[in-house]
DNA sequence: CATCGTCATAAGGAATCCGTAAAGCCGGCG
DNA sequence: CGCCGGCTTTACGGATTCCTTATGACGATG
């Protein structure tokens, strides 16, 4: 699945290019036009990567950074700034930014930083992931339990596969849904059900207290690493 | 323990100059004047960044940043070149640079930007809180007490996060009430005092005499940090 | 000592959420 | 055509969470 990319920016001129130039490269793009409408898109549906600008009308750019990393989002945060002052760059970094470019910038130059920031981190293959005696080996599309290869069907795998991506985190049945079901579906939590069952009765051993995959009442499931 | 930086420049002048700035915070620096050099350095003993000029006598520095890539490494590499041009810049980044910086460059930035690579991925700006035994990772929204996992709901979970926000702080009744249930119950301190005392029985350890939750008779609440 | 206000704690019912089984639907394949 | 596996959808019992109320402790005040 192509990465989300949420552009904050109060310049609708700026948003259109930006829009334009990431959906040309695969990218899924949402746009916000104030500090309010970045922080609350955050909130609603957490982007793999977020381009902000610094100048905005509503609030100062700086904090919004800070409430980004304090409300506990980890996505790399490019920010983009007229001002082309050290001071300002050591403070965004500072605090939590990725990368700062100032404007005017390249386009080509950008979209090489997002494809570095977006770049698996683990490295060109990422290990299989064990819990337990499970293993979930993503670069090749397997998973096994007890030396025992487990048959998946195509969802879920899709499923296990977004959950093995982020161990320990919570991901909401939202995320979830739009990320497996696509963006028409995030109301539909009956799949979810479904599927978290599915899964479990094929990899925990006592699907009725999974330790594998834990649900959060109200929020979402998680995969635990240990 | 501090983190090791790998200085690969042919120039004397800036091996020496970011020897100094670098070791003035801290990091400990290896240095190599060739590719050949920093190449074998690197093979020895991987450091946890690579500060690498583009210039080199020997070997041309794309082309070692593609072979330090290709052997496995996946430390972050920051690129110093003379050469500003986008297309230069691009062809790094996609090389598998993390950042790259022109000179003449500011050390405050090239510091700055070094903190954001070494910074740990998972939890770039919230250390988890750790009071006692307890431990609250608003990253992963997870709390654990004495090493063993703690079941919040919702509520809880919101309560709990408002209140590690700002430790040492007094929240009034009202604050907390507007924050967590919404501006309709600002006067309904009775949800307050229910979900004050569940979060008590579950993470203090002598909740009748409460050392983490206090409460400020006639104000609010306040989380301890110690 | 009586009174009042604030707080801690327990307990119950209502609403919500979750796990699970099962049935219908569809496309692929022999 | 008939079988089969996977996807979707429905249904319901049980678990969890939330809200609400009741009771008693504690301290301050007069």
């Amino acid at each position: 699945m192509s990465a989300r990319i949420l552009v904050i920016d109060d310049e609708a001129q700026i948003r259109k290019f930006l829009r334009i130039s990431l959906g040309a490269q695969g990218y899924r793009v949402a746009e916000a036009a104030s500090a309010a409408q970045g922080l609350a898109a955050i909130d609603q549906a957490p982007p793999d990567l977020v381009v902000l600008d610094l100048g905005l009308p509503d609030r100062d750019g700086q904090e919004v950074l800070s409430s980004i990393r304090q409300a506990g989002f980890t996505m790399p945060v490019i920010v983009l700034s007229v001002r082309a002052g050290e001071m300002d760059k050591v403070e965004a970094l500072d605090r939590g930014a990725n990368d700062y470019v100032s404007k005017p910038f390249g386009v080509a130059e950008l979209m090489a930083r997002i494809r570095a920031l977006l770049r698996p981190r683990a490295g060109p293959q990422s290990p299989p992931l064990t819990v337990g005696s499970v293993v979930i080996d993503c670069a090749r599309t397997v998973v096994t339990r007890a030396g025992a290869e487990v048959r998946l069907s195509k969802r879920e795998w899709a499923l296990l596969r977004l959950l093995a991506g982020q161990p320990d985190h919570v991901l909401t049945h939202k995320h979830i849904l739009r990320e497996v079901w696509g963006p028409a579906h995030v109301d539909d939590t009956a799949y979810l059900r479904v599927y978290v069952n599915q899964l479990r009765q094929k990899l925990e051993d006592d699907p009725a207290s999974p330790r594998l995959i834990v649900t959060d009442p109200g929020v979402g499931y998680r995969l635990k690493s240990e």
